[in-house]
DNA sequence: CTATGGCACGGATT
DNA sequence: AATCCGTGCCATAG
């Protein structure tokens, strides 16, 4: 069972536990989504209470302070303020006029891939073109490919094929370049044709790219070289160049990270869900930690309904009924999420400090089901609540909310430390020997792997890159 | 012969 | 019950 302390009620009906899970999976937007659909077909359901602080402009929780403002500005300590936050800002509305959306494109930083993508494309389309861009930028996978064939799209939107092919021309040319194309092939060509226009690229990069694919990610230099005629040297320029300049997987904001930590590849498009960062930003206050709510408001059951089902007709009655069950349900619901969220963040954050303040080194190891036993519910609450949400860390990376249990990340980044202060460099098993005097006892193979994890390419070709490089 | 990637198995995790 | 992850074995390139 289930304990909410927040509303002093356990789960009763098998619905309840139903909503309950999915709910909880829910990440913010489907939330929000989710809400306001129900909000839009049931009369029983209403939204009130738009109290905002007059600090900080935030909508308040239904009853009580700011939890902010409310904090003395001077506050220290370790426990972490964690609370539900109504912050409206973080959400736009489906339905909203596409107007305000050609609004500086580049200047919100948590915003997901498909709204970044549309900001910047809508004021070349016309209304119904930008329709149909929104349509195709929902059928985007993590990578940022399209998921669904211009054919389909076409018929869904009884469009000839051709316009809707010129459309994701455009949609290809936006940033991160290469969205919306079928495959890393197709993206690393456009990225080369963008590029070459304002820098040189390469002769032959384009061949490499139709051509050779399969051999450049298996590092088989000379042959490709021997297959196009080139040779190896410039292969391995081209090489360079492709990694240094093109992202086979645009949609994947982690990929130029370890290369080049500029705020361009740090970015992710994805809405956090919780919102981690310092009171007011200073390093010596506590930990905030924000669980963004996705309405404007509190749900709560219209009085003006309950009144009118009393004198209602015979043949309403059942209906409204209904309304009425399926709105107090989703109220009970959506509080208990909330408060689920809360127990786990709090937990997560106290344990996890050292990662969130310090970074990906000193991550502890945790699993799920330790979690679930400490707050006394299941393991499948747990990995429901964790899965696909996201948290945004006090550096303003945003990161999926299950890093947290991912055991293997601190040995990766302490791999990733030894191998750029190497002077020659090391294999595989040269590693194996230096973690496992550090007490860190893993397999050959699996070094191997967290390295190439970590993009990070074998010891023979780091040797002929620091000799370029020289 | 050495270094490394692919495949697949088994155990842990979800 | 399904999925993920570490690992062993083997093939291949250099």
């Amino acid at each position: 069972m289930l304990q909410t302390p927040y509303l002093h009620t356990t789960i009763t009906t098998s619905a309840h536990l139903a909503q309950t899970m999915t709910l909880l999976s829910l990440t913010s937007t489907e939330l929000q989504q989710k809400i306001e659909s129900e909000l839009a077909n049931n009369p029983a359901l209403e939204l009130i209470n738009e109290r905002r602080c007059p600090m900080c402009k935030r909508l308040l929780p239904q009853n009580g302070n700011c939890p902010i403002c409310s904090q003395p500005s001077d506050l220290t300590g370790t426990e972490p303020i964690v609370f539900i936050s109504p912050r409206e800002d973080f959400y736009y509305s489906n339905n909203q006029n596409f107007e305000d959306i050609s609004d500086d494109p580049f200047s919100s930083e948590s915003v997901d891939l498909p709204t970044f993508v549309l900001r910047q494309i809508a004021p070349e389309l016309n209304p119904g073109d930008r329709l149909v861009a929104a349509y195709i930028l929902t059928h985007l996978d993590e990578d940022g490919f399209l998921t669904i064939n211009s054919y389909e799209i076409a018929r869904y939107h009884h469009r000839q094929l051709s316009e809707i092919d010129a459309i994701i021309d455009k949609l290809k040319r936006c940033e991160p370049v290469g969205v919306c194309s079928k495959g890393p092939k197709e993206a690393l060509l456009i990225q080369v044709e963008v590029l070459s226009e304002s820098v040189t690229v390469p002769k032959f990069t384009r061949e490499v790219i139709e051509n050779g694919l399969d051999e450049l990610s298996h590092h088989h230099y000379a042959e490709l070289g021997r297959k196009l005629g080139i040779s190896t040297i410039m292969v391995s320029n081209i090489t360079n160049f492709v990694a240094d300049n093109l992202n086979p997987f645009p949609g994947r904001a982690s990929w130029g990270d370890v290369r080049n930590p500029n705020e361009n590849s740090s970015k992710v498009y994805h809405k956090p869900d919780v919102l981690i960062y310092h009171l007011n930003e200073n390093p010596i206050n506590p930990l905030v930690v924000e669980i963004i709510h996705p309405i404007r408001g509190t749900l709560q059951i219209n009085p003006l309904f309950k009144q009118a089902i009393k004198q209602a007709d015979e043949d309403k009655i059942q209906e409204w009924k209904g309304d009425l069950d399926r709105a107090s349900l989703l109220i009970k619901c959506v509080q208990q999420r909330s408060n689920a969220l809360k127990m786990l963040l709090e937990k997560l954050v106290t344990y996890q400090r050292d990662f969130i303040l310090l970074g990906e080194k000193h991550m502890n190891s945790l699993t799920r089901a330790e979690l679930a036993k400490e707050l006394g519910v299941h393991e499948s609450t747990i990995s429901r609540a964790v899965s696909s949400k996201t948290i945004q860390l006090p550096n303003k990376r945003i990161v999926p909310m299950s890093i947290f249990f991912d055991r293997s990340l601190s040995f990766r980044c302490l791999i990733k430390e030894i191998i750029e202060n190497e002077t020659k460099p090391l294999s595989d098993s040269d590693l194996q020997e230096i973690l496992k005097e550090k007490g860190i006892d893993i397999a050959r193979r699996t070094i191997a792997k967290y390295r190439s994890m970590e993009g990070i390419l074998p010891a023979y070709l780091r040797q002929s890159n620091l000799e370029v490089a020289n």
